[in-house]
DNA sequence: GTCTATATGTTGATAGAC
DNA sequence: GTCTATCAACATATAGAC
């Protein structure tokens, strides 16, 4: 694979360009490929700089260190799978409509961004002390804002929640999780995914089921 | 932690005994924690060796290469994982008591033995390809079991499931991800655990709610 | 079966030419 | 800003003594 694959022709990479110069973004996303496939720590400096085709040299003179290439990548994954997120939770009159928005939304960015996603969700151990700190600050701002609607919903009976906190977990985990096996190669697109997954969520707060043929 | 960690007191570990050596064993429990700490490929074999109180070529007499002792493992975990999740899918008079049952078991294997859970779950792709396909089959079985469940439940009235297989697909990919977040230090207690996603899985497949003071 | 010692290659990161 | 060349440390795996 090319340092471009992924990439859609002409659609520039918003995370490629967070790294505000053009060599520097072409090491990030040949990162987010070597650390997907091999992990971080089996991911070689050498083989991230030959998949952005440059020197193992030229890496160090973007990036300080290799996890500081990570810390990028993590940091910038978890703003816009978090945006993504909480943008779509604000999106719809009723809170179903809302939790089944947010969960749309954040189970397709996860199929959809399969690759760094893998890299954001599973990889965060490897970061030192002071990023994995930070990281965890951000990942507690997704984890509320699911929570936030299953306590209004609760709250307001329409939906039937035990556990909120647990439940939020278990959907948020449910979506994370699709990282791990989703093949852009297999039957079900991330849209559909993403209608599946939010019919589920609702469920899973036991909000009333829709009559049929409204939704599904 | 020494290379007893986790074991309890006089409960010989299976993973350790099916090495049929006590000294492979204990390589074996070594290899699992090192492979969940750091991930198959950033573990050395010294780390390995050096865990279970032994010289770095100790390893190579009991195991021809480090992916060997991945292999034992995932071959393994695999076939506990696969048992518990089938054993507990006969457990039970309705289809909706074999769902609760499988779910529950699947999931609470998941959090107690989070650790070993983590490699078999993560660190398939480390595998050779024949032992990576081997691996595979297993894997397909246990999803098959979850899919039966929903299938018949479908049949008979009591689920319903617009999407069979990606219902099936999400109820185990929930019960897997606990392997991920779930700390031992936390508040819930696998049983515990296990109790909410027997439900939540219940809801998941459309099945009719106990009245209340039943179950939950 | 376990050890010490080591062969052979690779690693993250740097020095210095251009 | 990028290259070639390189360092010191470390990797997997093996040889041979006990």
């Amino acid at each position: 694979m090319s340092a471009q694959a992924g990439q859609k022709q002409g659609a520039p990479d918003e995370l490629a360009a967070s790294a505000g110069h053009e060599t520097a973004g072409r090491l990030l996303l040949a990162a987010v490929e070597a650390f997907a496939e091999r992990g971080f720590h089996a991911t070689t400096t050498r083989d991230i700089a030959q998949r952005a085709g440059m020197s193992p040299a030229a890496l160090y003179i973007h990036y300080r260190t290799k996890e500081e290439l990570l810390y990028q990548i993590s940091v910038f994954g978890h703003q816009r799978a978090i945006r993504v997120l909480g943008d779509a939770s604000r999106h719809g009159v009723t809170v179903a409509d809302r939790l089944a928005a947010a969960v749309s939304a954040f189970a397709r960015w996860h199929a959809e961004h399969h690759t760094r996603a893998r890299v954001v969700q599973y990889e965060l151990t490897a970061l030192g002390e002071e990023h994995y700190a930070e990281i965890l600050t951000l990942r507690r701002r997704a984890g509320d804002i699911i929570r936030d609607l299953l306590d209004e919903g609760t709250a307001g009976g329409e939906f039937q929640v035990a556990d909120i906190r647990s439940t939020a977990r278990a959907i948020m985990s449910l979506c994370i999780d699709v990282a791990r096996w989703f093949d852009p190669a297999g039957s079900d697109s991330p849209e559909q995914l993403g209608r599946l997954y939010a019919g589920l969520a609702l469920r899973m707060a036991g909000a009333a089921e829709p009559p049929p043929g409204f939704g599904a």
